[in-house]
RNA sequence: GGGCGAUUAGCUCAGUUGGCUAGAGCAUUUGGUUUACACCCAAAGUGUCGGGGGUUCGAGUCCCUCAUCGCCCA
């Protein structure tokens, strides 16, 4: 066995080991409870960053855990299409290597080479995420734009066509000028940036004065149908019903009164351009004012900007507009401000509310079960405030906008005859007559993937898989898409299946580096998951993401931070490389043959219970998805308490031979495979081959199915004797210390004189007077009741529960030093003493406070005033 | 403008119905190769728990308020 854990020949042996023994695959199975997972799928585009890592690493923690809990587990995975920004991507690679691009090949061509680009690239994302070690069931894999898939989604659109939820009508919506094409509004990116509002004279048209508006955006001017003031403005009522005449377009706007308009904002008058501003559009159509639209797609001006603005970019067109007003002498003054734009996210430009035709879905019927489910905690979110986000989107949910101008996704099962007129929405063209024309748009990524978690089972078909695994267990995702994707999952769950699709949502942290800035490629500063587990390994990047990610809140993540878990990796691995030192494999490490409690050491029952403990408390974290505790309490408890405490402490019983040997080798067998399968979960990895190189498992078994941890009930220990453990641990720490402030070399062999605090402790004591002598490193160890014999001058002594520890050592004391440690001791013990006292007396404290927390304070008095006169002894025997 | 969150050791963070002298890792300092591990062992130090007020026998924890930072929605 090597001196140091080295990962990536096991990774490589492990892997597909569990893969071709079929041991990710969920199979219906009427005598277990089921569990499962559905995958936030990737886009396929994508590679894998350390917010994939995150995330399915918290996955493969829950199914290994519940796999091993004996649950019938089954992770479905597969990957997102992912429409603009699939089509962008492989436009652009086109374009680089072939120096074509969507209009050249044409719409089949262009799709053809899509799957093309996909079947060769598209993997990358689930090959990385086998290096991860995720246990999914990969003959479940899905793709968004497979033939199943589409079916599903061909269903639904009919289904809520015909229920009246989906409709084609000319609303508002916002426009990419880049992607060309209709976004939803949760694809919209508000930006904070500096800009500017330009104050503009609409002069009245009987020649009567002018109305000053304002505006950030000066060329929607020219498709201006109206000006609105507030019906109880005083200052502008004798201005409502007349017009003015709209600068630089000859037309004539009439001043209307709309509660749209805020007094208080500005002069008090709002230019009105329905056709390009979400709220102008309301109140285009309360006046039922005209809607002109003045954009081409590219965000152009179109002929209706007028001559003299056709065909400018809308920038360039902002700036004729502010020169020809100028030269007008109707530019009033401009102003310096900050405001939000709206960005798309896909082209990084603002984008442009516009009108257009496009299809949406009503949303307010599909919120309300979803709403009530989160209500009635039928689905949880951990973190639970989450929920607030939730209920504030969803109660005012507005229509979604599903079509999108581009080729890749699913086609709209929408056909037109173009000579009668009629639209057919159904799932294969229609055959009758007639020449009937397809929608040429695609759905939105999303109106596939809210289906997920029951399309991934063969919805619309019955499934023996979909009966059996839904509805799903947890879900763990991103808070960034909780109204792009969990919200809408929730609501497609009950409208098509009737019921939830998953008990429990999870909402990961997210991923900053050390700066705190955003991981992003721009910026470089995202690190490659896969250069982080060849440098320290797959399981040492698992822990250490777990045990850096604080609950609810981002992660300030830098590779050096992997050293946790390889490090811990690395202590796991010498731990068993000690025991197989020692000897053979013992019979019984999986039950301790059944041996009574009683024959156990008090250093055994102290670790058996420590492990029985942080057991419980794992399982009831991952019951509560409180995942950064579990990996804490397991670290402490191997690192510490088995490492440090036990194992130290047992090699004086392993160097005495025969039964105390034998007994001290099958608890350290016991425990460890015990600690193993608790990190299996978290380290799949090294444990699977710690298990097998200490021979727990033979040829051909995995630990993925070996039994959970829990504790053993009929090992119950006793409180009294684990607090003597406790005690005698400290009083080691006391003892070294001593020898560390004497600056006593280790070499040196010295004698320690413990006076026990009561005959029980000195019995203990006495009995562990070997293991003091090893852990204190000591010639000797002299356990009494009797006070020190100081003839020799005194000893530096140090207090603890079991008593006092001296470090006789001739004139090696300070006994200057020595007093003020005894008399500072001395002054925070009646500190302490007094505030007791002052508590205890207090008559409110002993009738208010629980029976519990008062003994506590009277036994916590009780040790301070007998460690005050210990002290004070100590102060009379050096004086 | 509305909402949410954060503020605890030099750094990153724990601290779950309010109840032992507020903890851990990293970093720092000191000393070490004793039957696994230097990716190690032992020992040590550091806190006005963001400020102020309130409730309570008792507040890092609950309430109010202010400040700074971040996110989401309009």
């Amino acid at each position: 066995m090597p001196k140091a854990y080295e990962p990536s020949a096991v990774e490589d042996k492990w892997y597909p080991f569990w893969e071709g023994n079929g041991c990710f695959k969920g199979k219906p199975d009427k005598n277990k409870k089921p569990y499962s997972i559905v995958i936030p799928p990737p886009n396929v585009t994508g590679i894998l960053t350390m917010g994939h890592v995150l995330n399915n690493t918290l996955q493969d923690i829950l199914i290994r855990w519940r796999r091993m809990q004996g649950r019938e587990v089954c992770w479905f995975p597969g990957t997102d299409h992912a429409g603009i920004a699939t089509e962008s991507r492989v436009e652009k690679f086109l374009r680089e290597k072939e120096n074509t691009g969507r209009e050249e090949l044409g719409r089949e061509e262009f799709i053809r080479r899509v799957w093309q680009w996909r079947e060769e690239y598209g993997r990358t994302i689930i090959r990385q995420l086998r290096k991860l070690g995720t246990s999914c069931d990969w003959e479940k894999e899905r793709f968004t734009m497979d033939e199943g898939l589409n079916q599903a989604v061909k269903e639904v659109f009919v289904r809520l066509y015909e229920k009246g939820y989906i409709y084609r009508g000319r609303r508002m919506i916002n426009w990419c000028p880049v992607s060309k094409t209709a976004l939803s509004d949760e694809e919209v990116i508000y930006k904070e940036i500096k800009g500017r509002f330009y104050h503009f004279k609409y002069p009245m048209s009987d020649g009567n004065g002018w109305l000053e508006i304002a505006t950030t955006r000066p060329e929607t001017m020219l498709g201006d149908t109206a000006v609105a003031v507030h019906p109880n403005d005083e200052r502008y009522k004798k201005f409502i019903g007349r017009t003015v005449d709209l600068p630089l377009t000859g037309r004539k706007i009439p001043v209307i009164a709309d509660e749209h308009a805020d007094p208080e904002k500005g002069t008090g008058c709002v230019k009105i351009t329905p056709a390009h501003d979400p709220n102008d559009f309301e109140v285009g159509q309360r006046h039922k004012l005209e809607f002109i639209n003045i954009l081409n797609p590219d965000a152009s001006m179109n002929a209706k900007a007028g001559a003299e603005f056709e065909g400018l970019d809308r920038f360039a067109c902002r700036k004729k507009v502010l020169e020809k007003m100028e030269e007008a002498g109707l530019l009033v003054k401009i102003e310096e401000i900050v405001h939000s734009v709206g960005y798309s996210e896909r082209g990084d430009v603002p984008c442009e509310p516009m009108i257009s035709e496009q299809w949406f879905v009503k949303m307010q019927e599909l919120a309300k079960p979803a709403i009530e489910a989160v209500k009635e905690g039928k689905i949880k979110f951990y973190p639970e405030r989450w929920t607030k986000t939730y209920f504030h989107w969803m109660e005012n949910i507005k229509d979604w906008c599903i079509s999108r101008q581009i080729w890749w996704g699913h086609r709209i099962p929408a056909w037109y005859n173009d000579a009668s007129g009629e639209i057919y929405v159904g799932m294969e063209a229609p055959s009758a007559s007639g020449t009937w024309r397809q929608d040429e748009d695609v759905l939105d990524t999303w109106f596939s993937s809210w289906l997920w978690p029951f399309s991934i089972m063969g919805w619309p078909e019955t499934t023996d898989i979909q009966e059996y695994f839904y509805p799903t267990d947890d879900l763990v995702t991103g808070p960034d898409i909780i109204f792009f994707w969990v919200a809408r999952m929730i609501m497609a769950g009950y409208e098509f299946k009737g019921k939830l699709p998953f008990r429990n949502v999870y909402f990961t942290s997210i991923i900053r580096d050390e700066k705190g800035r955003k991981l992003s490629k721009s910026l470089g500063n995202s690190p490659d998951p896969l250069d982080v587990m060849k440098t320290y390994g797959t399981d040492a990047l698992r822990f250490s993401i777990i045990y850096i990610a604080p609950v609810g809140m981002d992660i300030f993540y830098s590779n050096d931070k992997c050293e946790i878990g390889r490090n811990f990796a690395n202590k796991l691995w010498n731990a068993c490389r000690f025991r197989m030192m020692q000897g053979e494999l013992s019979e019984g490490y999986r039950d301790l043959n059944g041996m009574d409690i009683s024959r156990l050491t008090p250093d055994e029952q102290w670790m058996i219970s420590r492990l029985d403990k942080t057991v419980d408390l794992v399982n009831s974290s991952l019951e509560e998805f409180r995942f950064h505790l579990a990996v804490h309490e397991t670290y402490e408890l191997v690192w510490s308490s088995f490492c440090d405490w036990f194992i130290e402490a047992s090699k004086i019983r392993l160097s005495m031979g025969g039964e105390e040997k034998k007994q001290a080798l099958l608890v350290l067998d016991f425990v460890l495979f015990k600690l193993l399968r608790l990190l299996h979960p978290f380290m799949p990895f090294i444990t699977e081959e710690l298990a097998h190189q200490m021979g727990f498992l033979k040829d051909g078994e995995t630990i993925m199915f070996e039994k959970y941890p829990c504790p053993l009930p009929s090992l119950k220990t006793e409180e009294g004797l684990l607090a003597l453990v406790d005690a005698k641990f400290e009083l080691v720490r006391a003892g070294r210390n001593l020898r560390s402030s004497c600056e006593i070399p280790p070499a040196r062999k010295i004698s320690y004189y413990v006076k026990a605090a009561d005959e029980k402790t000195m019995e203990f004591l006495l009995s562990e007077i070997n293991c003091l002598r090893r852990l204190l490193n000591a010639e000797s160890v002299t356990v009494s009741l009797e006070p020190i014999n100081q003839e020799k001058g005194p000893a530096p002594s140090m207090l603890v529960k079991a008593g006092t520890v001296y470090l006789p050592l001739e004139g090696i004391i300070d006994v200057k030093a020595e007093l003020e440690k005894l008399t500072k001791q001395k002054k925070e013990l009646l500190g302490w003493i007094a505030a007791s006292k002052a508590k205890l007396g207090n008559e409110k404290f002993l009738a208010k406070a629980p029976p519990n927390v008062v003994e506590e304070a009277k036994a916590h008095l009780e040790e301070m005033i007998k460690k005050l006169e210990r002290t004070e002894d100590m102060i009379k025997a050096l004086n």
